[in-house]
DNA sequence: CTTTGTGCAAACGATTTGCAGGATG
DNA sequence: CATCCTGCAAATCGTTTGCACAAAG
C-alpha cells in the first residue's frame, strides 16, 4: 500500500517463494501503486500502454500466484469480473451503484461488531462489511450517470 | 421465504406486470422454497428432475424479470457463479469458506452499525456484512472438506 | 389479435489450459 | 541445468442473444 521500494517489493515476492519475473514484478507492483480495485482488462492495459509487458494469460497467472501466497486478495463486488487489491489487511468496500467503482473503507470504520449473533454450528473467521451507494462523483452536478 | 399459496404466488407476480408462465412460477416457487441460493445450474437440475420444464435460457430470462421486479435477489460471494435468493427484505450472508455452502443471517443480528464513518462525499444507501467461517458440516468429525 | 415468453443453438466474454520455447535461480 | 514462467491459441464455462414458434392476456 504505502510506497515499496523495487528491492522491498522483489523481497516481498522472494520471501512467498516466488519467482522475479518482469511480468509478475510489473502486476504486483502495478497493484501496490493503485488504490482502485483494477480488472484484469484495467489492468493489462495499464501494464502494455507503453509498449508489451505482458501477455493476458501470463497477467491471469501472476494474479493466481500473488493471490496464492496472500500477497494480493481478489475482490467480488459486481456480476462478471473479478477486481484485485494488493491491501491484505481487513477492510470493508464502497461500491458506487452508480459508476460501479469500488474504494477501501478502514477497519475500525464501523467500530465492532456484536460478536454472539450467530446462529449455534457456525465458525466465523472474517467478515467484511460492503456498503453501496452514490460517490462523490456521481453525485456531483456533472455526473457521469443518473443519479446527482 | 413463508410458505405462500399458489396463488398467492400468482398474485404477487401479476402486482409485478409480470405474465404468469409455467416457467417463471417454477423457478419463483423453488426459489421461495429453498433457504439455500441455488446457482442457475442447481436451479434447473431441481425444476427438471421430474420431466423437463424449463430450458437454460428461459431460466435465465426468467430470473432477470424477476429480480428486474425485485421479486428476487442476486447474491454475488463467489468467482464465476450468480446465486440467487428470494428474501428480498434486507439480511447478511454467511458463506463457508469450506463447503462453500450459503445461509442467511438476520438483519439485526449484528445491531446498527456507526453511520458518521465515511468519508465525506460518499453517501450510503445500504450495506451488508458478509460472514465468513466454517458450517456445522465441514466441522463436524465427518466432514466433507478439510476443516474439523 | 397483439404482446411477450419459450426453446434451441449460436454468440459472447471472462478465465483457464496445453504446449513449445525462454528465463530464473 | 532443472525447474518454473511466458505467450500464443484453443478450450472451457457461465451467461446472453437471435430467431421462429407458442402461449398469455
Amino acid at each position: 500500500m504505502s510506497e515499496l521500494s523495487p528491492n522491498a517489493i522483489v523481497a516481498n515476492l522472494k520471501a512467498q517463494g516466488l519467482r522475479v519475473t518482469p511480468q509478475r514484478y510489473a502486476v504486483y507492483t502495478n497493484l501496490l501503486g493503485r488504490r482502485d480495485h483494477p480488472t484484469v482488462e484495467q489492468l493489462l492495459a495499464d501494464l502494455n500502454q507503453g509498449g508489451p509487458v505482458s501477455s493476458q494469460a501470463t497477467v491471469y497467472n501472476s494474479l493466481q500466484a500473488l493471490r496464492e501466497v496472500g500477497l494480493i486478495r481478489e475482490v467480488l463486488l459486481e456480476e462478471g469480473v473479478s477486481r484485485y487489491d494488493a491491501n491484505v489487511s481487513p477492510h470493508h468496500h464502497f461500491r458506487c451503484r452508480c459508476c460501479g467503482c469500488i474504494e477501501d473503507i478502514p477497519w475500525d470504520a464501523f467500530g465492532p461488531l456484536a460478536k454472539a449473533a450467530l446462529r449455534p454450528g457456525l465458525q466465523p473467521e472474517s467478515y467484511e462489511v460492503t456498503v453501496q451507494g452514490i460517490c462523490d462523483r456521481c453525485s456531483s452536478p456533472n455526473n457521469p450517470c443518473d443519479a446527482g
